[in-house]
DNA sequence: CACCTTAATTTGTCCTAGACAAAACCTGTG
DNA sequence: CACAGGTTTTGTCTAGGACAAATTAAGGTG
């Protein structure tokens, strides 16, 4: 078991920052220097990878390349989140204690108690409650920890699966709705976080909707086929906050372009909390205001004929 | 409802071809040859990402890119898949129209009955068959489909999806495991189909091996990190038919030097067929051999103490 | 004619280094 | 304190060259 160099594909696919701008960093800001091969290509100590992880982290809490490139490796891990997390905006019900204990389960590795703990959950407290006092608040934490470095890639791996299931089995379980609205759920490419998603459905199944989840990373351009192909009222996308921010109006753009005029197009997840408003496209900051914005819309269909969005 | 052209970041998140080599295939064959915009970049029109699109399905298959550049647009809808497709060495049990028929409900788009169906041949056959005669058949011929070009990208996810749903729960159900071996499953980074694994995870389950399910996507190093953290006696990764080839062996190679020499590395799907061993690796081109394989580790471990693997 | 070895070709990835636009930040002014 | 405007930061794109690994073709040899 030893810890061989990483070429420069490998770190990109392990941290997710591009050969571009790996070239551009080492060039700029002499950081990552990695040796190089009897080719002359790049070969990255394991050692540098794991900072440049922990950059990659701070960066998608808001700090900036130029500093932390700059900063000495100690400083870095004791940077502290740059943007202030908005506020949690839960109900009271919320079962602090509970939800630690239940991450603690996952620290230590213990899936079967995990998911026995969340199939008790769900039966006491029904899906809904169960996606928003304990799924929800529960993921969320996740992506803190996980932010913070005290939450390892696996264990958010484990996490997500074992929820993933409960959630799936618990869906499986309601009545076949064949109503309207007609919902294609499902994410971008580069989009592989599906947790979101599958609350939303949980959520929009239980008003009557027709849910039509066609899993994540499609693309856009299938997206728009998959809509028409099922007749969809609404396509519903969601990014997680780990998405780069800065490409979500390019995409969102783009699909609206794409869909035709009277297919909804919403999205929610965390990813979208700092986003500017995209023309055509409803954004919702939290799975409640989803549901809400659900209901108006049968509301509106009973009403008149057709709707338009936004 | 237009069809806009595409940025180079864009063709390559859609047809997974790289940057670098949409580029050189301008250099050297001419094709693709995009338009430019203000700043002098590629906007490739969606009429040649179509294409791209085409010439990667017959890449997967075997075909040359060299020859298919060369091609007028008008042939490569006739070509047909270069490798001869392994005979299916299925069990005579295999209801071919039924089979199809569960395929068709997917063309139509009709979710709701296919996952009845499904449910219903589970409940039929027990988990066992239900993986071998069923799914295993399905997901394959929806392989073979999808290189022809007969099914849409989104409609391969939606099998998937109910699919998963419906393995998932059967998995669910089954008394929860607290045996050996232990086993973490999971799919490298550029791997993104999950359903081999389940089905691989369903069958080990059925043996009474302990499963960790990590989905899909995680860096090597996280792998092993998740090894030993659940201290895991096998690790099992899977490769669809849709992964590079090429890149196979490397990832596996520096798998097996980050793990623990007593750690065994067993590796199946439709995509590692053609692939040369790999020293310290489990090669399994169906999942019947893997259920074997497990019976005999099972029976080797009851013997002596501990058993090296390979 | 099958089989192995060697040469030629194809093909993807990596390299350097420059340019530029969009985003983020700062600064002065109303 | 808000906002317009300038400045810096940062990522992505561009170009062509180089090279190694994979594949096919060619040339023997049993």
């Amino acid at each position: 078991m030893s810890t061989p160099n990483f070429s420069i594909a490998a770190v990109e696919r392990d941290t997710g920052l591009s050969k571009d701008v790996l070239r551009m960093w080492e060039r700029r800001y002499g950081f990552p220097l990695p040796l190089r091969d009897a080719n002359g290509e790049r070969a990255y100590p394991s050692e540098q990878v794991e900072r440049l992880r922990q950059i990659k982290r701070l960066m998608d809490q808001g700090h900036r390349p130029g500093k932390l490139l700059a900063l000495p490796v100690e400083a870095l891990a004791e940077l502290a989140p740059r943007y202030a997390r908005p506020a949690y905006s839960e109900a009271v019900t919320v079962d602090e204690q509970g939800l630690s204990e239940m991450l603690a389960l996952i620290k230590q590795h213990d899936a079967n108690a995990y998911l026995q703990t969340l199939q008790q959950r769900l039966a006491r407290l029904g899906l809904q409650r169960f996606v928003q006092d304990i799924v929800a608040p529960l993921s969320r934490r996740v992506g803190d920890a996980w932010e913070d470095g005290r939450f390892k890639v696996f264990e958010e791996h484990l996490f997500t699966e074992l929820s993933k299931r409960v959630l799936r089995q618990a869906i499986a379980t309601l009545p076949a709705a064949i109503g309207s609205p007609r919902i294609v759920l499902t994410s971008v490419p580069d989009e592989q976080h599906g947790l979101g998603l599958l609350m939303a459905e949980a959520l929009f199944a239980l008003e009557g909707a027709e849910c039509i989840p066609l899993g994540t990373q499609m693309p856009l351009i299938e997206i728009a086929h998959a809509a028409q192909a099922h007749r969809a009222d609404i396509v519903a996308l969601s990014f997680s906050t780990a998405f780069p921010h800065r490409h979500i109006p390019a995409h969102l753009e783009q699909l609206r372009r794409m869909l035709p005029d009277d297919i909804g197009l919403w999205v929610g997840g965390g990813g979208v909390s700092r986003i500017a408003p995209v023309p055509g496209v409803n954004f919702f900051s939290s799975l409640d205001d989803g549901v809400k914005a659900l209901n108006a819309w049968v509301k509106a269909q009973s009403g008149s004929g057709t709707v338009r969005q936004t």
